[in-house]
DNA sequence: CCAGAATACCTAGCAGCTCTAGGTAAAGCA
DNA sequence: TGCTTTACCTAGAGCTGCTAGGTATTCTGG
């Protein structure tokens, strides 16, 4: 059972910079490895993840350029930028935040912000 | 520094359904209550929430009913109802594996799934 | 008694987003 | 030669948040 799509949708951009910072990337590669980090469970479209990347580049969150594989393919690089880098680490202290909301009202065990 | 809308609005659904598990419930009082449970740090607008719990009544997972404050103001309650609690389950789910699979992307401390 | 705050609900419509469903093209493989 | 994989792209439908309005009642301070 795939996740619901609020949360595919808002999840997306976190879970995008969070490859991105560990190195570039390009779309090709950005899906398999979210598929690979989710076990399966996550299988972007390709037609999701393009216009994911180019508002990240309008919002100047990351940067592109083009490149090569070995065969000569031609690829679109990301990169992510100081700004990016910021956004994720605001993105993650919320997603922190409402986690810990949402497992205190549900008597969960209780999380606190590092 | 409130949260970024993506996550907002993500989020909105489970934490409604969640305050409705603890009992029935109407408009103003959730706002308080969200509130009250964030510290202060998430302070819905009315004409946000409304249309919310409409939509869940229309997908059926909560049904509402006209009820009276002791002063005589009219309030519309709204009630769980098992399909409502089902999709909070699922729901927590979700946000816990999306939650692990960033921390993990992110080299934070690995969390396992209740 | 009056004004304003708080309580309590509602909707229209814009703007933003996801994501499906298409498309192009090159390289690898059988 | 044709299929699969790699690799990119966009249009537009559909959904949603949320701003900006609106109504009406009760409480409270002066």
């Amino acid at each position: 059972m795939p996740a619901s799509k609020d949360l595919i949708a808002a999840s997306a951009t976190p879970l995008v910079l969070s490859i991105l910072q560990q190195g570039d990337s390009y779309g090709y590669e950005i899906i398999q490895k979210i598929r690979e980090a989710s076990g399966g469970s996550m299988d972007w479209a390709d037609g999701m993840l393009y216009p994911i990347l180019h508002r990240l580049e309008k919002k100047e969150w990351v940067e592109s350029y083009w490149g090569q594989s070995d065969s000569g393919r031609k690829r679109k690089y990301y990169k992510l930028r100081r700004s990016g880098r910021k956004a994720l680490k605001d993105q993650r202290q919320t997603w922190t935040e409402i986690y810990a909301l949402l497992q205190r009202l549900n008597g969960g065990p209780h999380v606190q912000p590092s």
